[in-house]
DNA sequence: GTACATTATATGTACCTACATATATTTGCC
DNA sequence: GGCAAATATATGTAGGTACATATAATGTAC
């Protein structure tokens, strides 16, 4: 299905306009592809994220504001979004102690093994790019970069 | 800035996970510009799309679905976006008389002419997209429509 | 050391969204 | 026509998000 089907819009101004519809509808079709995968396991992609950021760590702790430069969605809430993983067991909050204002968040053995349970299956999600060859990835995560580094002039 | 350096993550299993990465960033960091744009013109996004979806139609009503088929985000609560235009007096809701079961919604005055008032400022955002090249924008465009035609093996 | 700015995190609030369910109407089958 | 299924929209609810503000700890200038 082309976007202009996917959205019954016959045509657009020009390829730019098309690009920006294209990219936030297909952005948000993958996202809920990712919403419906992460709720069968019973968590949230924002969740999920960080419980992978901190596996990532290898058992070092992460202050929440590096999560938040780690995070894909930056949004304000990473604190919240600790709360629910620290209610499940998955995370441990402790005060730093060289820094008392800090928090040092850190996965526990129960998240590790809940993340480690949803490798495989979290491969399959990654399919949806690979409808792209190699080449076209590389083109298009470029693309991606420059969308991003555009200079923009708003008024 | 990189997609590496914006998430500070130094590397990716592969290229395609990067794909999925970069497209979610990406999108979301779009999302982001638009939201604070139209919200210094008082409304949201999907405020906004919906307008101008009933603007494309010339003065004919849409119902609530039809609007569904034609939005970005096909979230199941256009019904409520419609309420929120209705109270600011952008569009007008009236039962559609050969199935009582439809709304017919329909764009005011008042709605043309604020978001005509918009037409302007609002090219400024495609400018995102025009960081490529036509013929790299074309691409962009198959590419996202081969993402969302992969056939996906979810066990 | 005191006062003030800065930094890190948490929380209050209003709004938005997903999902389930309710209500109303129409369609189709007998 | 009567009744069940299907369709169109609306709404209740829980939870997520953006933004402003609060709280606490630290840094800095004097």
């Amino acid at each position: 299905m082309t976007i202009e089907e996917a959205i019954k819009q016959p045509k657009f101004a020009n390829e730019y306009h098309k690009l920006m519809v294209n990219l936030l509808f297909t952005a948000s079709w993958v996202d809920v592809k990712h919403q419906q995968f992460m709720k069968s396991y019973g968590i949230t992609v924002q969740q999920f994220n960080v419980l992978r950021i901190l596996r990532g760590q290898k058992g070092n702790p992460l202050s929440i504001n590096c999560l938040i430069e780690r995070m894909i969605d930056k949004s304000s809430n990473a604190s919240r979004i600790v709360d629910k993983l620290e209610q499940k067991g998955y995370v441990l909050r402790t005060v730093c102690p060289n820094d008392r204002r800090q928090v040092e968040v850190r996965i526990t053995e129960e998240g590790l093994s809940f993340i480690g349970q949803l490798d495989e299956p979290v491969k399959s999600l990654q399919q949806y790019a690979e409808g792209l060859s190699e080449s076209e990835a590389q083109m298009m995560n470029s693309f991606l970069d420059k969308i991003r580094n555009s200079e923009i002039i708003t008024q």
